[in-house]
DNA sequence: ACGAGCGCCTGTCGGC
DNA sequence: TGCCGACAGGCGCTCG
């Protein structure tokens, strides 16, 4: 699920508190239950609760699609994958069923890492480079230049569709933010990075921006169980909206799969590179 | 260097 | 009603 607007959103909520919730920064770590051992990328269980315990949170942010809380000395990063979440709740409430890992804060409140599907992972390490470090740029740096993005395109000679997704090139997208930035700036999926345009470059850029802007203002999407909070799903200009009118030409929305991914796109708005 | 296929997991939905 | 396959916001791995 979580894209960068949706990892924003929680990292903001965190740090800030709301939602009934106080913020979690300065509070010292108490407790730890892991319910599920494969949250834990590293390090073992045994070192993670010998070395956790006793650390102050003093910093939230977001790499891409990780959350990153700065602990002293350590860094705790999550990566949510696709149904992960962190929720802040009494430190005795009962356990949801898709709990996996637990932080017990000062204060009596816990951090709870739910995920439904267990593919969410959490690191515990000195460096955080360990796990970011092979990274794109971050679509809101302004190193990123639509001259910087215009050579890396040509450099990289991918569909968009694909190469969007590679967090390596970029990092935060994933399937809805792409497929909407492709929709804005009119550029269909199965073009080749290396044919575009500098001024298509730019478009892009700043379509790119503007989803995610879209998306942090509407407090990330809510599709199905897992979201609460967010109406970007409301916002949706083609993602999942097969069949339904183009709202700018009327078209029917259409889907296809790109890279094993569901891609929507209207036909007619975005042109078809294959049949130029 | 790239894309395809698969594995990791659970839940929902539509078709028969 | 019940079963079964397709599908879901991600990503790392192998293989050709």
């Amino acid at each position: 699920m979580p894209e960068l607007p949706e990892v924003e959103t929680i990292a903001n909520g965190l740090r800030q508190g709301g939602f009934g919730c106080p913020s979690i920064l300065n509070r010292r770590i108490e407790g730890v239950r892991l319910f599920w051992e494969r949250t834990l990328a590293t390090p073992s269980p045994e070192e993670f609760h010998r070395r956790v315990i006793g650390q102050t949170i003093t910093a939230v942010g977001r790499r891409g699609k990780y959350l990153l809380l700065t602990l002293m000395p350590d860094s705790l990063i999550f990566h949510l994958r696709m149904s992960g979440d962190l929720i802040l709740e009494p430190v005795d409430a009962p356990i949801p069923l898709h709990h996996r890992l637990l932080l017990d804060l000062q204060g009596g409140i816990r951090l709870a890492f739910n995920d439904t599907r267990k593919f969410g992972r959490a690191w515990l390490v000195l460096d955080p480079g360990q796990v970011l470090n092979g990274l794109g740029p971050e679509p809101f740096d302004p190193v990123l230049t639509p001259v910087v993005f215009h050579d890396n395109l040509l450099r990289s000679h991918r569909q968009l569709k694909p190469l969007l997704l590679n967090q390596a090139f970029l990092a935060g997208l994933g399937n809805i933010y792409t497929d909407e930035a492709l929709f804005l700036a009119r550029l269909h999926p199965l073009t080749s990075s290396r044919d575009l345009s500098p001024l298509q470059a730019e478009v892009l850029l700043a379509s790119i921006r503007q989803v995610l802007q879209e998306g942090i203002q509407h407090h990330g999407a809510s599709i199905d169980w897992v979201y609460r909070g967010g109406d970007f799903q409301n916002h949706f200009r083609v993602y999942q909206r097969t069949g339904q009118p183009c709202q700018i030409c009327s078209t029917p929305v259409q889907r296809t799969v790109v890279g094993q991914r569901a891609t929507h796109y209207c036909p007619n708005c975005q042109n078809n590179p294959q049949k130029v």
